[in-house]
DNA sequence: ATCGCGGCTTGACGTGGATCAACGCGCGCG
DNA sequence: CGCGCGCGTTGATCCACGTCAAGCCGCGAT
């Protein structure tokens, strides 16, 4: 696929990198909201909106929802869209982007376990949603969600913080845009990833990384080729050690955080 | 003052712009919590989220409000300080700001009249804040808004509102800084300032800057020299005029669309 | 008046990262 | 098995924008 085009206008037919084909194909449905407690049981709910809900309530959540799978590239939410529904993804990885009409991308964040979407201002959708690799998520419609809303204040309650650190991580990310260098960049975003996947339980030295260079590069407001050399001059410096192209070991987090910057 | 160099992380002193002789002086205090129903009158409350309350509880409202004067320069919110107040501007505009270490500022949003800040996650503030020009706002402790909102739940809800809108601009301003050329960056700007001005009740082709190039060239994620040179290209091409450096005439709007990149 | 200063513009030049191009690797598929 | 394809890496070159420098204007202070 070719690759877009971020400082040029005027590319002959600059083709969006999430390939159309896949994109949005009908997602698979398991319309469970009515047998057992499905969310009772979902392992996404600690790190979700959802705990703001007690126990015995569950069910009239559960009763709202849908789960669904989606197939790697799968988009779920298009730009522009109604806003039908609001999602929270149990398993897997998403990625939150805007286009340009010539086909340049901007990630504006990646979305994982328990990340709740779809909270639309109006009443289209802000920004297009992919899943990365295999993802389940569970669905509400909008009037639904609405009404648990007005039922729940706590529900509400923690979408407002949810909201306020998401407000938060835009405005250090937009630090990250507009000041620093792709060092730098490359440097902040390692240490994002390894703090999220701590906080998941992970190695803190030990990064995954789900998504591939291109998104990285379209997170980041850099290239393919800058990210992919950035990655090695960070190794070649001793800063991280390269386990497979999706697998990032940390060697000396001092100098790495130095290297982002220092904030 | 010298320029920041947005692309070295090695400059020899870099001074933040902000001048920090002029930045925290004490605050004018007008302590009129009690005086009157300042509320009722205020001329920001159309605009803001204050008109979630009905005039009748008004007076709650007041009574943990201060209303203070600031002069231009003047800085009220100190990134990483204790988040200890909630402000809403009544007059003049604010920039909103990230700094790094060397001194490197990514101006993250303008607050105008209703603007409501300092919503903090933590309990820390996650940006500065300083008047561009003579500014009013009043203030709210932290410990009487966090009642405000139990006793309000409209109040919650408008704050939600407004918390979505601020991502969705936020996640604009991340397209804008990470895929936009300087062209597009500058056309961009001044359609969404056009768009804000003619919202207040301006001309719609009419563009008022209270923000100084540097101002504008650290939102945008530009320098000094890139904005003005913009700028005398739009006025080139004959899109826009340019009547002294604060004032913008828009001459061609489908053209200025057409620069920002057509969304 | 004139001096200093901060804000803005303009020109000359340098460079970080984009673009263009080639190639290697792993993997699914005929 | 080997072919094609998507993904990642690397090198050569280009260019948009940053850096450095000079000069203008308006304004407030001496």
């Amino acid at each position: 696929m070719a690759q877009t085009s971020p400082m040029r206008a005027d590319v002959a037919m600059p083709t969006a990198r999430a390939s159309a084909t896949t994109s949005f194909r009908p997602i698979v449905i398991h319309p469970d909201g009515a047998l057992g407690d499905p969310c009772a049981h979902c392992d996404a709910r600690s790190v979700s909106v959802c705990n703001a809900i007690e126990d015995d309530r569950l069910p009239r959540l559960a009763a709202a929802a849908v789960t669904a799978t989606l197939a790697p590239g799968q988009g779920f939410i298009a730009e522009g869209d109604p806003a039908t529904h609001f999602f929270n993804i149990t398993s897997g990885t998403a990625r939150l982007f805007k286009l340009l009409p010539d086909g340049r991308r901007q990630i504006t964040g990646f979305a994982g376990r328990g990340h709740f979407l779809g909270l639309a201002v109006s009443d289209t959708y802000a920004f297009g949603a992919e899943a990365i690799g295999p993802m389940t998520m569970c669905r509400f419609p909008r009037s639904r969600m609405l009404g648990l809303l007005d039922e729940f204040r706590a529900l509400e309650q923690r979408l407002l913080e949810t909201a306020r650190n998401e407000l938060v991580s835009a405005q250090e990310q937009m630090l990250l845009l507009g000041r620093k260098t792709a060092r730098e960049r490359l440097s902040s975003f390692l240490l994002a990833q390894a703090r999220a996947g701590s906080a998941c339980g992970h190695a803190a030295h030990q990064i995954d990384l789900p998504m591939t260079r291109a998104d990285i590069a379209d997170y980041l407001g850099l290239t393919i080729e800058t990210v992919s050399r950035g990655f090695t001059r960070l190794r070649n410096d001793g800063l991280i050690r390269l386990d497979g192209a999706n697998s990032v070991h940390i060697r000396n987090i001092a100098a790495l955080e130095d290297a982002a910057g220092g904030v």
